[in-house]
DNA sequence: GTGAAAGCGCTAACAG
DNA sequence: CTGTTAGCGCTTTCAC
């Protein structure tokens, strides 16, 4: 077999020619539609399954639906992105959708790359994950596409959301530890976070601010910031704690940021509570034992397929859902130790 | 603004309206073909900023490329998957192409269905990371679209294959565990693994019994068998230890079981080295300090990535490629306790 | 150097 | 109930 040129598979033609009837009639058993007798069906689809054939979805998008979900996911080493992917394609796994996901590693540009991408291949809707892409980028491209936006407050005419209740969360953490006696209790998150912007870490750290201030012990000293990632956390918490911080708790924007914390007090032989958001699966591990706030990334997702469907079927007026996160306590946080 | 219908997005013919020139002229300059003017080149690309055009995937696919590279991943919580992931998204970030990813989750079904999703796309190449698919459906499929195999070991005619020298890495973790004087080590591998298979699992059973074999200990009791997921590994090994096992060491199939078996001998306070396979991320979290046999995943998938593209310039003969792994000793490891 | 025109595989009116 | 037909947006000969 010299160069075997690769074999174009069965078209609609092909299986209309098969059972000796038109490329229409075969279109319509394959949509299910109106006005087939049982026996063309039968015919049609056994040359369907005699031929292998399969519908060319980029044929099909040309006319109407892709039958694809398109998600965006900023992050694969963050294990909260993965549930909430979870919970979609578990959503989706009885429909006639397919998810297909786009990576947006390394920032902003990638992620609105990755959604554009994803609007380029006609996708039927958009789930997207990076919270700090533009506004208004978001709302041109769901002038196009209905898209529903995970983890950013803010709510938008044009789009729908779903969002933890954040405030609510950092609430949980900070009783926590006051509960156990600290008092100085450090917040790392990451360089971008901003208490006027409408991110998940931006409410975060705008919610840690009011609390200490309210406990009188507001300090730029207190905030501490890393780039994404455990090593950045690790780096960043190693610095803090050389420079002399006298903080006795740490609650960290992030589990991913938390698990880095940790790696710089164990190296350091450090003694600080540290407090985590998300509940990743790692951290009820017990050498872990990571307390966090626990967020259903998978009922998130599964949400956001839902208002997706509802989208489809015609609904124009947007939707935001707030979900609750709970507090987990772990081996993670104890009391300050007395010789502070 | 009632019921505001989604507009449409600019096309090829706008632009060459808007332009002044044919369909034909733009889509020229679009692909960067030859035979035009640079007058033209400027005005058209000016029109195609101003009316923000994106050429369609779909309809593009219906002549030639998608520029589009589909990856199926069983598992997101496995984090060496997600390290080939960035490794095939790092290698083709500054070219044409796309990556898009098909969610695999739920065993072997959800894998070809997951491939099938993609090819029905008309994605240009495929990268398949679900090493126990039937090697008859993947030649199947890669009779009509490239397809590159990451993990399997028998070589295949129809496709390129790019896996780890698994026996090496085998030797590698059980020389290690037999220096520091363990002798009774037990393997955790998963229910479906079976040494006469081809899948890197099956291929680490077969490699550790035939070195239990030489070391005159292999056993039955040493095989532990669970479900993916650190949750069923963590039930298998406390099932083994409740029951008595006389192990003093245990050699997992890879990182994520290693993890769950950490759970439980946490759990028990029992004493039992582990080895992992992968060297996930957070492995060498110094809570967790797992030794383990590095698999450089994001090389494998760069390298996955190129031969695809290889074969998009024309190559038609199978490549193999095998990736040496190397051990990575941490605090998970120790000397067999001297009251066994 | 540029444009006209055919056609990729499918859907959706519409006519029979 | 079934078939004919007109495109969807793009690429690609092939004339001009």
């Amino acid at each position: 077999m010299v160069d075997a040129a690769r074999p174009r598979s069965a078209t609609i033609e092909d299986v209309a020619a098969a059972a000796g009837v038109s490329r229409a009639a075969v279109s319509k058993v394959l949509r299910n539609a109106y006005g087939v007798s049982d026996s063309m069906r039968n015919r049609v689809s056994a040359a369907m399954t005699e031929l292998e054939y399969r519908p060319r979805v980029a044929a099909r998008a040309m006319r109407g639906r892709t039958y694809t979900i398109g998600i965006e996911i900023p992050d694969f080493g963050n294990q909260f992105f993965t549930r909430v992917l979870a919970g979609t394609t578990a959503a989706l796994s009885d429909t006639a959708y397919q998810v297909v996901i786009a990576p947006a590693e390394h920032g902003l540009r990638e992620g609105l790359r990755a959604i554009e991408a994803l609007v380029d291949r006609q996708v039927d809707g958009l789930i997207v994950v990076s919270p700090r892409l533009e506004q208004s980028a978001l709302e041109r491209i769901a002038r196009t596409t209905p898209l529903v936006m995970i983890g950013r407050h803010s709510p938008s005419e044009m789009y729908d959301t779903v969002a933890g209740d954040d405030a609510h969360g950092v609430d949980a953490a900070m009783s926590h530890l006051v509960e156990l006696g600290h008092r100085q209790i450090a917040h790392l998150t990451l360089h971008e976070s901003d208490p006027h912007e409408d991110g998940p870490h931006s409410v975060r750290l705008a919610r840690y601010l009011e609390t200490m201030a309210l406990h009188g012990q507001a300090d730029d000293d207190l905030v501490w910031r890393s780039d994404e990632g455990q090593e950045s956390a690790c780096a960043a918490v190693e610095r803090a704690l050389q420079s002399g911080s006298r903080a006795t708790a740490l609650f960290a924007a992030h589990d991913e940021l938390a698990l880095g914390a940790q790696r710089a007090i164990a190296e350091l032989g450090a003694e600080l509570s540290v407090v985590g958001y998300d509940d990743v699966p790692i951290a009820s591990h017990p050498a872990l034992g990571l307390t966090t706030v626990h967020q259903p990334g998978d009922l998130m997702g599964a949400r956001a397929v839902h208002l997706l469907m509802e989208r489809f079927e015609g609904r124009t007026v947007a939707a935001h859902e707030v979900f609750k996160p709970e507090l987990r306590v772990r081996t993670s946080t104890r009391p300050p130790s007395l010789d502070g």
